[in-house]
DNA sequence: TCACTTGTTGTCCATGTGTTCAGGAGTCCG
DNA sequence: CGGACTCCTGAACACATGGACAACAAGTGA
């Protein structure tokens, strides 16, 4: 198996037992307080990217001293990747697999909806993630080359039988991944432009629904499949 | 008319006349150093982002010393905003408008394929404006707010107009220019992620052209227009 | 050539930031 | 309670960076 993370282990202290023999319960201090920085530094970092975000910031935002937080990750770069680690694995909690005895259009849609609902629910870390991406992914280089390329061949494939047995029109699976992908997105990442463009102050639940409407719509139609029921 | 720029004017030493009435010619020794320096500007902020970015750095890319750099643009946020200048000037140089009478699938086949193909050509212009926005767009927050709001609704409301007449499939316009940005500005601010997944060293041209038809294949279907011949 | 503007550059400094460290407080278990 | 370990934190430091500045060089029209 291919190491899945992206940070190097960090000392980690506390890791439940010692040389001694006695046993400690590995801190739920420890457990809460990561937990506290982590959900701070995701908000640092999508903002102010990752030179632009000081530890200082991030520990103000956590409410801790910026020695506390040095406590728990050693350094900044671990504590990047940590947040990541974090950020795919809450990701894969998410995706179920497609089988090529699904159906198509029903496949594509939960597909979609579920890509927006994650817009809607982590924009912090689509933003993050994109902005890792823009400038090269310099920490998820290794992510993109091994887990994501399989990721998608593996899904690729799939489309690629439903293709080949006439149920969806001759697209590129590759391409259409990556159409659902940027267009679902684009509602997490471009939220600035979207609501300026739209005069509005805030996004509310149902333009999501909106939009995942309009682009189930529009992209199933374009694979000349029908909206299920 | 409303300020089109995002940069205060700089001080600008050389406007052509002093106050002493002799005239001198604008340097052209001014022009070209400040392309120099805009040109490393947007490989370097797009590379590191703003404050990732520093004078030095742009200094030594662009072949000068940071103190020069630092006589044509006082300070770094004024560089940063002339750039953007810059990058929307030539922007609004390549879009052209769009009218009733003109033929949906054609017009929006060019919106496509022009979109695409200014990935290719200017991908660190995308990618700096890709990082603007997610961060909150504090610079072109004002661009977004007018001059791409009208921009936006001046499209849309061909597009309703071509829905009204029956002439596409009723979707709404806004969501689709949303569709058409975030799909086509993929391929040059994610290009790691894609070459990656695809297991390529760098892009070509065909590429790019595969790109723009897969696009307009699946957008126009799914706005049940034909591809025009 | 002169008078004046534009362009060039080395030096200096205040500020901010990542990280170390040493010591102290808190917590848990026998 | 005592010992062992976890957790906390203020102070200090080395270093990078944005920007000011003053002196100097080059260019330009008369």
């Amino acid at each position: 198996m291919t190491n899945n993370s992206v940070a190097e282990a960090d000392v980690s202290a506390g890791e439940g037992n010692n040389h001694n023999g006695r046993k400690y319960r590995p801190g739920r201090i420890r457990e809460r307080n990561r937990e506290k920085i982590l959900q701070a530094a995701e908000e640092e970092f999508a903002l102010n990217g990752y030179k632009g975000t000081t530890i200082q910031n991030i520990a103000e935002r956590a409410g801790l001293p910026k020695s506390n937080v040095l406590y728990y990750f050693s350094n900044k770069k671990r504590m990047y990747a940590a947040m990541f680690d974090d950020i795919l694995a809450r990701w894969n909690r998410v995706f179920s697999d497609i089988r090529p005895e699904d159906d198509p259009a029903e496949a594509l849609a939960t597909f979609i909806r579920t890509k927006v609902e994650m817009s809607r629910r982590y924009p912090l870390a689509s933003r993050l993630f994109a902005m890792e991406i823009i400038q090269g992914a310099p920490f998820l280089l290794n992510h993109l080359r091994t887990n994501m390329r399989e990721w998608v061949r593996g899904r690729a494939e799939v489309l690629q039988h439903w293709i080949d047995n006439g149920r969806m029109a001759p697209v590129d699976p590759v391409q259409l991944i990556f159409l659902i992908w940027s267009s679902t997105q684009h509602y997490a990442d471009f939220q600035v432009q979207i609501l300026m463009v739209e005069n509005k102050a805030e996004y509310e639940k149902r333009d999501f629904d909106h939009a995942a409407d309009f682009l189930t719509d529009v992209i199933l139609r374009g694979c000349g499949l029908e909206k299920p029921t």
